[in-house]
DNA sequence: AAATTGTTTTAGACTAGACTAAAAAATATT
DNA sequence: AATATTTTTTAGTCTAGTCTAAAACAATTT
């Protein structure tokens, strides 16, 4: 399989996540930065190799086979971020993009081994679950902060958002996995939290809420 | 840069140590089983981002900006069968596959993480030196044990084939990096010769003999 | 139901990197 | 020095993956 099938496989894995329908030929391109005519080419080449069910204008899912191959990139991915993090020492905004590379490396063994080295985590620097090598998944019950009502309180074990820039701004509010959270208040007026994240108490926008997984 | 365009570079810096002279289209073809027209039309473009001198019919060269970038590939690779042999516990014959892959992982932080994280080696599982972050290469002088002379003693401290048959070879005869090599005997009629491999005696053809490096 | 708008596919072109076959240049042999 | 052989380059073709523009189809509005 090559890189760029392996990209494609992957972004409608996570498409499918999101909404149960086909998989539009549009959300692929938008998602991948790249136009909707490339999607229909790689779609066909994909249907060939049995990788997806794909019905002209009728959107695309992933096969059975697909669907593993894609949980095993995810894997490899979510892998290579947590090896980063606490082997590497990277901080969790910079490790997707290199991930983003070394997720293509081709080797079950490899990834088994570094597995075993990282103690098998099932979770990701950001808490998102990891794949195991049969491509299972140990779903965690989480909440997003902005569904969550006054007084609760929590562990947050997740962000929704993992872009650098949303990661960096909770760096600086001292917001982490594993940090106890508890509502304080929610402001009708602009849907703005207060917050508790340990001793600290801090506003955070709606934005912002919807962003964070508690546990 | 792309793959295709670091492997061409690394092929020829490893035929640049062996022969000084300008190197041949047709040895970097089959070093890396491809065809002569291949190669002409790859050092062309590489000739034009200035990382070779290539004249016509005359063979090629890496500039300095050509050279450095290829000691940057053959340091990723040599860290990376590090990182594999030390921390993820494969064997010396399994990396250099892997390595292949994992060199044209593109980000100086994390190879200089890696290196930090190995303890800054500077020799891979083969004994091959590790160009450092600056490209310098720090030498360590070495003897061919088939130039060695009856009597001498030694550490075996790399092989010249880095081939998984040969290594295996050296694995069943318990012959590793930092073995200590006595030798015995030498035979002159078909070249071979009778070591002491720490405790064990053995007898090894001058084919394995000129592949072992003793210090 | 027809017309408009939006989405998806097709057709055709481009680039990188590979190949084969033929031409050109260099080297070796007589 | 002329010829034969080997090496290298050129010319033209192919595939994967991308793109733009046009055509086909689907969904929405009138
Ligand atoms: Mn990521
Ligand atoms: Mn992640
Ligand atoms: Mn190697
Ligand atoms: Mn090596």
């Amino acid at each position: 399989m090559t890189f760029s099938e392996e990209n494609y496989l992957k972004t409608i894995y996570h498409l499918m996540a999101v909404s149960d329908a086909g998989i539009s030929t549009n959300a692929i391109a938008e998602k991948m930065e790249t136009k909707a005519s490339s999607v229909t080419d790689m779609l066909k080449k994909l249907a060939e190799k049995e990788l997806v069910n794909y019905v002209k204008y009728q959107g695309v899912s992933l096969t059975e086979k697909g669907q593993l191959a894609a949980k095993m990139i995810v894997r490899k991915h979510r892998l290579w971020e947590t090896f980063l993090v606490e082997k590497l020492d990277f901080s969790w905004d910079e490790v997707h993009d290199l991930a983003e590379q070394l997720e293509h490396i081709k080797s079950e063994k490899l990834i088994n081994k570094l597995d075993d080295f990282l103690g098998n985590p099932t979770e990701d620097p950001h808490g998102d679950a990891i794949p195991d090598a049969n491509g299972r998944i140990t779903k965690i019950e989480k909440q997003l902060l902005s569904e969550m009502d006054k007084n609760r309180v929590g562990i947050c074990v997740g962000v929704k958002d993992t872009s650098s820039d949303f990661l960096k701004y909770l760096d600086k509010q001292e917001i982490a996995l594993g940090s106890h959270i508890e509502i304080i208040e929610k402001e009708s007026f602009d849907s703005s939290f207060r917050i508790r994240v340990e001793t600290k108490e801090i506003t955070i926008s709606h934005k912002i809420a919807s962003n964070l997984y508690i546990k």
